[in-house]
DNA sequence: TCCCAACTCTTGACTCAGTAAAGAATTGGC
DNA sequence: GCCAATTCTTTACTGAGTCAAGAGTTGGGA
């Protein structure tokens, strides 16, 4: 398995940025690399990650990236309250659990089913697409 | 009605405030007073909104009020991805929603009932008291 | 009613995450 | 291989929020 806590299948980058409509460059390719390997991690740390990979990128460069394949749904961008933005492959249904103490944040299967939790009661006329859920404890080291 | 918005019965807050352990302070009661009125409102506006109240107030003495008063839950401070954080003076489980293009944010009383979205399938070992959750998508004047 | 320690507010500088803009470098369809 | 379009580098900047030190209030006890 060399798609490890991923949940979902491995993507050619590559194919996918095309198809997105994007240029193919090392920088998003070492950037989606560093996403892969460390998920939930901040645009900082993405930052050092490719530089040890590539020796020399920008900061902006990494923003870049990060903002295009956000967009265009290659990876997920997460802004738990208080966190810098994070940044994950997996796009699929899923959602957070979120330390309070240490600020850890791991992956949680949907606990419902496929996209259950769209259905709020009374949609108010708006036309939802998504919804996020973060749960907020104290992880097994916090307690 | 005189307690607009809220879902929930009006308190005594200056009886909260010591009730929590905190002095009470013509800052603090209008800064609460402000959040009450414009729920979901964020830092800055509150702080235009308790000048016209009280003439001045710091910019620092605002965001201590906030802090204080959301550690000791007598408001709550939510922060939708890609904004600034909000206040609201509703404390009980309700959720929320909000337009991903003009940013506007509605509250949701909890779909399923009284805390149920506390039920992860697997809570991984932690202790969790509190699911947050945020539909996103269009208000009916986007769309 | 006054005093004083503890708490709160003001002021000003600072950090951190992210964006803006302009020019150099790269990509990839022809 | 060429060249326009896209992307990357560099540098400056903004916005949201925190830090720190000193002045001002609050409120329990004498």
């Amino acid at each position: 398995m060399d798609d490890s806590e991923s949940g979902q299948d491995p993507i050619d980058v590559s194919e996918a940025l095309r198809a997105a409509g994007l240029q193919v460059t090392a920088q998003r390719l070492a950037v989606y690399r560093a996403v892969q390997a460390s998920p939930h991690a901040m645009a900082d740390e993405i930052c050092q990650t490719v530089r040890t990979e590539l020796g020399v990128i920008s900061r902006q460069a990494v923003y870049d990236a990060l903002n295009a394949m956000s967009e265009h749904r290659l990876i997920r961008r997460i802004q738990p309250a208080g966190s810098p933005a994070r940044y994950e492959h997996r796009v699929d249904n899923h959602h957070h659990l979120a330390c309070r103490k240490c600020d850890r944040l791991i992956d949680i299967d949907c606990a419902i089913g496929s996209a259950p939790c769209l259905t709020a009661e009374r949609d108010h006329g708006y036309l939802i697409d998504e919804a996020e859920v973060t749960y907020w404890g104290l992880c097994p080291d916090c307690q």
